[in-house]
DNA sequence: CGTATCTTTGACGCAGTTCAAGGAAGGTGG
DNA sequence: CCACCTTCCTTGAACTGCGTCAAAGATACG
């Protein structure tokens, strides 16, 4: 398990320096966290809205989801979580949430304490920079969910999606942009993208007449750029460009 | 002027002190703040979408929006910013925004140097700690509007929309939650709410039977508990427990 | 090999859009 | 203070994307 906790931790490192420029120091007090490891299985809630919580989850393989959850008891996910996100990070300044987290396939995470994060954050400021950078890109994503949502339709806002994840997956080096798993089953797809399972298989029906297929889990995109077009995808939301420490 | 940008300041301070503590060498700090004042006319923008930007907002009066620009023109609100909020507090440590900053009303705000608050928050690290809050907090108010564009018919839209506004502006003292001004047309809260104004027109008239008005520029609400019912809202999401300093 | 979960399809209804046009309010210059 | 013009609000009628309900396949799993 051990192994794991190392790659896990790799991961979040290099999701840092995607944006971030840190020195040895630094990098080293990231890659000597520990942490609890625990896996989920798929459909299980990590934590639930309105959690106090005193950790933050490192998704270490697998694929989890932040939900904001309605009275009726109906979902709307409005975050993906792939291996090397640290969810929650946000929860180092403050504590109790009020959106929750589930797994949506068998996902094995790794609970770090906020104490340990919070403890680098005061000993590296510029680390702590870049964990308030981090918590922005995934503010920066959520506010172009909100346009995906409020302003696409329903193929559209699914051809986004698809363009978000091949990117992040290529990124984060677990896959192709055009060809990457997305552990996911369509209910869960329809929970992000605001539709019911009904409308988000008929929708994918009409995204495999432009070459874009989603079977066993897995993306495979003909032709990137008709999949860019439907969806008026702009990456630079997503924020890569690497910012000096200041 | 000089008058007016310390009332700003000071709102902006009160809007830290709701969910954190600092004492008195930071709050003067704060209070210490110099920027630019600037008058924007309604429908004017502030920043455009992808501009790089060296300072931030601070609303001094009136109504600002966050926006994303869809390829068409048309555009999605993802946040509405009222008098003692630092807009753009995002880009101190990020400097390239991907979405745009408009005048729903005419308003009056104080550009503050990045240089300055960057400064600030690594003199005193609480106070950048309280910073990160608010992008925090920013960032749980869209979670809830995912929420909302994903999964509410559009009454409870509207309701959930002026529930959180009323919130808001009974905690920035500039009016009651059951009674508040809100510098904004029909077009511009359609555009929040991802409908059409007409469809906003019609759904107001639906809110109007339930005791809501929103006529020239002003919110009044008969029951504000019977609008909550209607919204399904939750303050949770506003985040208003104090964290202690760290 | 059996059972639960997930996908796919059909028929029908409605919430919300689109197009079009009239009316009210507000701001500006004479 | 009125005349004018622009912006904003309001309403009607027709259309459509998406939801709802229902049921039959396909897939995965123990």
């Amino acid at each position: 398990m051990e192994a794991n906790h190392h790659e896990a931790i790799r991961l979040f490192l290099n999701r840092l320096l995607l944006r971030s420029e840190l020195d040895e120091r630094e990098c080293d007090a990231v890659l000597s966290l520990r942490g609890r490891s625990e896996v989920i299985e798929a459909h299980r809630d990590i934590v639930v809205p309105g959690q106090k919580v005193t950790t933050s989850c490192l998704i270490a393989s697998g694929l989890a989801a932040r939900f904001d959850q309605m009275r009726d008891g109906g979902r709307q996910i409005d975050a993906f979580h792939l291996p090397g996100d640290m969810c929650d990070l946000h929860s180092v300044p403050i504590s109790t949430s009020a959106w929750g987290l589930q797994a949506l396939s068998a996902t094995s995470i790794l609970m770090i304490a906020h104490a340990d994060l919070r403890h680098l954050a005061a000993t590296y400021p510029n680390l702590g920079l870049s964990f308030w950078r981090d918590t922005i890109v995934d503010g920066s994503v959520m506010s172009k969910w909100v346009g995906n949502l409020g302003r696409r339709d329903s193929p559209a806002r699914i051809a986004h999606l698809l363009c978000e994840m091949g990117m992040r997956m290529e990124l984060a080096d677990l896959g192709k942009r055009t060809d990457y798993p997305l552990l996911a089953t369509q209910g869960q797809l329809a929970d992000a993208t605001g539709m019911t399972v009904v409308h988000m298989n008929r929708s994918l029906k009409v995204l495999r007449e432009a070459g874009v297929s989603f079977v066993r889990k897995r993306v495979t995109i003909a032709d990137w750029n008709q999949l860019v077009e439907i969806a008026d995808f702009d990456p630079r939301y997503l924020m890569l460009e690497k910012n000096a420490p200041k």
